[in-house]
DNA sequence: GAGCACTGC
């Protein structure tokens, strides 16, 4: 094994985290921080009474780190090294050093909020700033302080915010150890491209021609852009002349592509073949292509946002931000000197772009992580004044109460209630584990089970489709249609059919459906059941229906258990038409999402009533995943909306005015204004979008 | 009749 640069610091290192409870280590690609940082404590003792801790924001990260390290200590994985993921717990009473997703370290502090089994905790890969590290490193700030004499804590961030998470951690110290990258020659272009298509494409052919021996990655920003670019290439490539240079291949690596094409980049090209990758953010940090020595960056990427006041998801297309710009070049020096070709100007990278990537936790609903944070019930910590390294917005915060409060998670004054406490425990967003609580008092527990499993893996069930395939007009013909009564309904039926084919592989094939997703929600589903059977205290009836042979007509208890869930995702028809209102503060204006099951009546007519499962503008306003439901069972959420006091609900401890001015985070401006276009007209995200189109060329 | 970047418990 080569020597990595980390190893030359040992000392210093050592040192440090001796003298302070808390030190940030700013590791480049390649310093080799995730395996050796852990090894270096448990060679000096950390691990002698106490286990020593690493999170990862990914679990195949996890998974293969832990393995690296079994490997260099000479020991079996699971014995003084494991990990910890969902649905896979490899460690034993003799785990020294345990890697984890920060999901599951959040999901053993629920349990053990001191997590007093830790000698040393080390959060990695925190500059990713993912929703679970960021409320990590709240709870660790605190825990610091109150476990002074035997907890140390570790926290690896990027070159561009080690000082600012310093600053939170009370002035620790930064370690900088330096990478094993290669130098990448950074070539901008002049101006900005009209097309980012054409651009990419000439670029890409200009390498291939010119160039020696090494693949190309493009990044591009979804499935459609990398289609037309792949078939783009395919053509040019094709047309170049016979032996006027080596062959090509091109591969297309984005999220939906079925695993088994996914994993085509890992294979080495044929000898004196070059290929083009033609790659969205996945290959950012996800998953590392060998062999890349060309990187062709479009300096932007697609990102789901939050807009709490109007409750609605965007994808928007955004610029990257410096740190994103300087992973994807660094993707191109893996193995040898490489070149990054960004399509923007140098004046971009440094005036227009934001240093570090919004934190994802200002841009989701907060609902599920206030859950959380409430049930911890930790004395000195008051939720809205939670010290976040970014703290989202003040109106972020009162929007997740509000959906907590007509939920009944948390009471009037904002305390947690006992089913809030009972929901803190499932591994669901608040609307799912809220149905499940109203299921068990309905006797429809089997169904609604099923229901929140389909839809945590909802997006992986069904296989990406291509151009082609998306003009067949019923692509399953076979699977039953929910009975007109919505998606939920439908996905229970899918899965109660492949129930009793007792979960045949080849049933899932036929009919179309992803096997791996499929699984997953057959783990999810066990995994529920079993929390649930503890919470309820005594033995449930979890079997499927179908198992049990009875057949539903009209899911009434289901349906009546999902209004309740989904209190704050209510929609009313409006008069005369197919259009819905949105109950709650903001009533917006949607319609059924084209892809629902959801039936009309004869008259042509959908139900007065629906509950949805999430609002998305793309750009015009959807709500995907609906359910009908009946106008007297919404009736108890209308007077609780009537009820609701904000002011109250966030403690009442001072007007929430003045908390608003506090708590304002510093948001920045593309997302501002992005986030205000979705908020007041529809015509702003339109012209967003169509300045976009245009430049790259479709318009 | 329109489109969905990526994770995770």
């Amino acid at each position: 094994m080569a020597t990595l640069p980390i190893v030359q610091y040992e000392e210093k290192i050592i040192e440090t985290i001796e003298r302070n409870p808390v030190v940030v280590v700013i590791g480049e690609t390649g310093s080799g921080k995730s395996t050796q940082l852990s090894q270096m404590l448990y060679r000096r003792g950390y691990a002698d009474s106490a286990r020593i801790v690493v999170t990862q924001p990914r679990r195949v990260a996890a998974v293969t780190v832990a393995r690296r390290v079994a490997q260099e200590l000479g020991v079996q994985l699971g014995e003084e090294v494991g990990y910890a993921i969902r649905f896979e717990d490899r460690t034993s009473h003799r785990t020294r050093i345990k890697y984890l997703t920060d999901g599951v370290l959040l999901r053993e502090s629920l349990v053990n909020p001191e997590l007093n089994e830790y000698s040393v905790v080390i959060l990695d890969e925190a500059h990713e700033r993912s929703l679970n590290t960021d409320i990590l490193m709240g709870l660790m700030k605190r825990l610091a302080k109150i476990r002074t004499s035997n907890l140390k804590v570790l926290i690896t961030s990027a070159t561009l915010d080690g000082n600012k998470v310093s600053n939170f951690f009370r002035d620790c110290p930064v370690l900088t150890i330096p990478g094993k990258l290669y130098p990448v020659e950074i070539l901008y272009s002049k101006e900005r491209p009209s097309s980012y298509l054409e651009s990419s494409l000439k670029t890409a052919i200009d390498i291939h021609v010119r160039e020696p021996e090494g693949d190309v990655l493009i990044f591009m920003t979804g499935q459609d852009d990398i289609e037309k670019l792949v078939s783009k290439l395919e053509d040019k490539v094709r047309s170049l002349e016979e032996g006027s240079c080596m062959d090509a291949i091109i591969l297309p690596l984005h999220g939906s592509l079925p695993p088994e094409l996914q994993v085509r980049v890992f294979n080495p090209p044929p000898p004196s073949c070059r290929r083009i990758i033609v790659a969205t953010n996945i290959a950012e940090t996800s998953l590392t292509v060998d062999g890349v020595v060309y990187v062709i960056d479009s300096g932007y990427v697609k990102q789901r946002q939050y807009n709490p006041s109007t409750g609605m998801y965007s994808l928007d297309i955004v610029q990257i931000s410096k740190v994103q710009a300087n992973q994807r070049a660094g993707r191109a020096g893996r193995t040898r000197p490489g070149k990054c070709y960004r399509l923007y100007p140098s004046q971009v990278y440094n005036d227009e772009f934001l240093d570090v990537t919004v934190p994802e936790i200002q841009r989701s609903s907060l609902a599920g992580s206030v859950l959380y944070l409430k049930s911890l019930d930790l004395p000195d910590i008051d939720i809205l004044k939670f010290d976040f390294l970014d703290p989202p917005s003040s109106e972020s915060l009162q929007d997740a109460l509000k959906q907590l409060y007509l939920i009944d998670a948390i009471d009037e004054n904002g305390a947690i209630t006992s089913i809030g406490q009972k929901m803190a425990e499932l591994p669901l967003e608040p609307s799912l584990s809220r149905t499940l609580m109203e299921a068990n008092d309905y006797g429809c527990i089997p169904e609604a089970l099923t229901v929140a499993a389909m839809l945590s893996a909802e997006t992986t069930l069904l296989p990406a489709r291509s151009k082609t395939e998306k003009k067949r007009k019923h692509p399953e013909p076979n699977l039953p249609d929910g009975f007109g009564l919505g998606d939920h309904i439908q996905l229970l039926q899918i899965f109660e059919c492949w129930d009793q084919t007792d979960y045949d592989i080849g049933w899932c094939k036929d009919n179309g459906l992803q096997v791996r997703g499929m699984l997953f929600v057959r783990d999810v589903r066990k995994q529920l059941s079993q929390i649930m059977q503890k919470i309820a205290k005594g033995p449930l009836d979890i079997r499927s229906s179908r198992r049990r042979g009875e057949s539903r007509q009209d899911y009434r208890n289901l349906r009546k258990a999902l209004c309740v869930g989904y209190a704050n995702q209510l929609a009313e028809r409006k008069m005369h038409h197919n259009g819905y209102r949105t109950l709650g503060f903001q009533g917006q204006v949607v319609q059924v999402h084209p892809s629902s099951v959801l039936k009309a009546d004869d008259l042509g007519k959908f139900p007065d009533y629906v509950v949805y499962h999430e609002l998305i503008a793309t750009p015009r306003p959807y709500m995907r995943n609906v359910c009908s439901v009946e106008m007297r069972w919404v009736v108890p959420v209308i007077n609780k909306l009537k009820t609701l006091d904000v002011y109250k609900l966030s403690g009442g401890t001072g007007p929430v005015e003045e908390e608003t001015e506090r708590n304002v985070p510093d948001l920045p401006k593309k997302i501002v204004e992005v986030t205000a276009g979705v908020d007041d007209s529809e015509s702003r995200i339109q012209a967003a979008r169509e300045r976009f189109l245009a430049r790259k060329g479709k318009k």
